[in-house]
DNA sequence: CTGAAAGCGCTTACAG
DNA sequence: CTGAAAGCGCTTACAG
């Protein structure tokens, strides 16, 4: 049992006990001025034997400037963010910066003005905002503009002033949907999530590929993000559907699992499509064709422009990737009378 | 677009602008100390103005504390890693903390020891550590004891003199090994996870309750965390085992996947359990029986005990919940004959 | 109720 | 190469 917690050091600890100046510890501790052989072992082993560590709080005020970057997002339990949020961790830890998270429940807005207050009296050096979502889209507009932020985000908006890293999903969802057009499908449907504005990149995608392909585009089934809201949306879609476009893998699951407690066989009846390559979509009987989204690589893109930024002071320009298709086994041509 | 950075107001700028001193501004936003309604009225005009927040490093360096606490782990995107995250963060939100996350890749002193001097030289009024692999282990052992700090874990582990939040794994392996016996089954085979000591919690269980039956305890076959190295798995599986005890849903997912592959029947052939009670658990088909884990809760004891040991500086002690089976359709009794 | 002053732990010119 | 001093932005006794 250990009670009591021992005072940290500081510097003037070890400036006392390697018997130099407060300045001469700080010159070896940042090894930002030439200091002798023979001063700067003695201070490191004062250092090492008391435990030292610089009080980032001071180093933050003096500096003017921190090593870490803030976090901001609706979820981190869901893929799509947990993955994001990975990916920036991983590369701000490459980089030396620490990270914060901040979770936004609503857009409401003083919900969101809390938690921006919350990450703004931090001392950060930026921050990136997961906009994914309707909460991600309110969180940027109120942002202050005293510190840089880049945003991670699915499609391409208009109007965006802030440095965007984007996914493509509207490329994504138009080339699913043209896909399973190709196959022999006279149109497919939809099963949507909640998105940034009224209306997705996925959405829109998959609309645009019918639109330009000249097909009827049906009603969007609204589903929530995880497969129970799949499995409950399988309720509403169209019994004459061939081909289902799903916005999340997870929904997709949820769709096909009630589906095949109908009975219909995926792809024999039906052919299912997902969105984002997650690690249950392989698994899945039968294996969930889907539009691969690389959410740890648009994570360390995010943090790479938010650092570029941090470390030349010029705003960075947005950064697309383009998703690909991952062809499995729920996706084939139409039944022959269908 | 918007290059320009604004100067952010810091305390002086209220004070200039309202026309008082630096300590009544501070005593208006602080609120720790009585001021003329006037005067309080005049100074949050300018702050509101000037949009100005206190700077959380020098609150932090003045106040010796912070509000932000740190979150130490191995991982951040499986499943019970970012459920737990997401209890901590939770709680810590509502109390008006914020949560840095630390990621430790290895147990390797060095990696250790970056992880750790890079969260303790941030100002942290405490940290939790993940403690369910050897890396969190590891992590526990080389922390300095300056600061309160709390572990959320699977199972008791003898000789813990950090308070730790349990889930109590070992008692929830156990049952379900019990369980399965209770179906009539010989023994029960177990594919385990990594873990924290050379045995988990799981492990363990699962072996004591066979022992304590009687039963023969067959060879541990190892796999990783997530559904491919479960399918894998499945390969080195007896072909004689009736039931199966897998460490965690995902690779009870994918050891479900490789035998269905194989023409057995889950769970005429075979019973399957997972671990965790996952999102996916009750999607596949059959659905998963599994032990149902409280992550989020486990989460949200562990910012609540290290709370408590912040707010009051006493050490809490250690807190347990039992894990519950969750039976569903992937378990039977034996085939008559089998 | 309000202001002037000291101090939190650092870094960085400024002198030697 | 090394030390004394000022200052980063706050808070908090200490005087009025």
């Amino acid at each position: 049992m250990m009670d009591a917690i021992d005072r940290v050091p500081v510097l003037a600890d070890v400036a006392a006990a390697a018997g130099v100046s407060l300045s001469t510890v700080s010159r070896v501790i940042t090894g930002r001025a030439p200091v002798s052989e023979k001063t700067r072992s003695r201070v490191m082993e004062a250092v090492a034997q008391l435990g030292y560590r610089p009080n980032a709080a001071a180093q933050a005020l003096v500096n003017g400037r921190s090593s870490t970057v803030a976090v901001i997002a609706n979820h981190t339990l869901r893929w799509g963010y947990a993955a994001t949020l990975h990916g920036i961790e991983e590369q701000a830890r490459a980089a030396g910066f620490s990270v914060m998270i901040a979770v936004v429940e609503s857009s409401d807005p003083a919900e969101v003005r809390r938690a921006i207050d919350g990450v703004w009296s931090q001392p950060i050096a930026g921050a990136v905002v997961i906009d994914f979502d309707a909460v991600g889209a309110a969180t940027l507009d109120a942002l202050p503009h005293n510190v840089p932020v880049v945003a991670a985000s699915g499609a391409w908006q208009p109007g965006a002033d802030r440095p965007h890293a984007y996914l493509d999903d509207f490329e994504g969802a138009r080339q699913a949907t043209d896909y399973l057009l190709s196959l022999g499908h006279h149109t497919v449907h939809h099963v949507a999530i909640p998105s940034t504005s009224e209306h997705s990149g996925r959405e829109w995608g998959w609309r645009r590929a019918l639109t330009d392909a000249g097909r009827v585009v049906p009603d969007v089934v609204r589903a929530g993000y995880d497969p129970e809201s799949g499995y409950a949306a399988a309720e509403r879609l169209d019994p004459g559907a061939t081909a289902v476009l799903c916005g999340n893998d997870e929904v997709a699951i949820g769709v096909a699992r009630r589906l095949q407690e109908r009975g219909v066989s995926i792809p024999r009846d039906v052919s299912l499509m997902g969105f984002d390559d997650q690690p249950f979509a392989a698994m899945w009987v039968p294996s969930l064709s889907t539009v691969g989204q690389d959410f740890v690589g648009l994570g360390k893109r995010t943090f790479a422009m938010l650092h570029s930024w941090i470390l030349s002071n010029e705003q960075p320009a947005h950064s697309t990737v383009l998703p690909r298709l991952v062809l499995r086994q729920s996706t084939a041509g139409p039944r022959p009378g269908a």
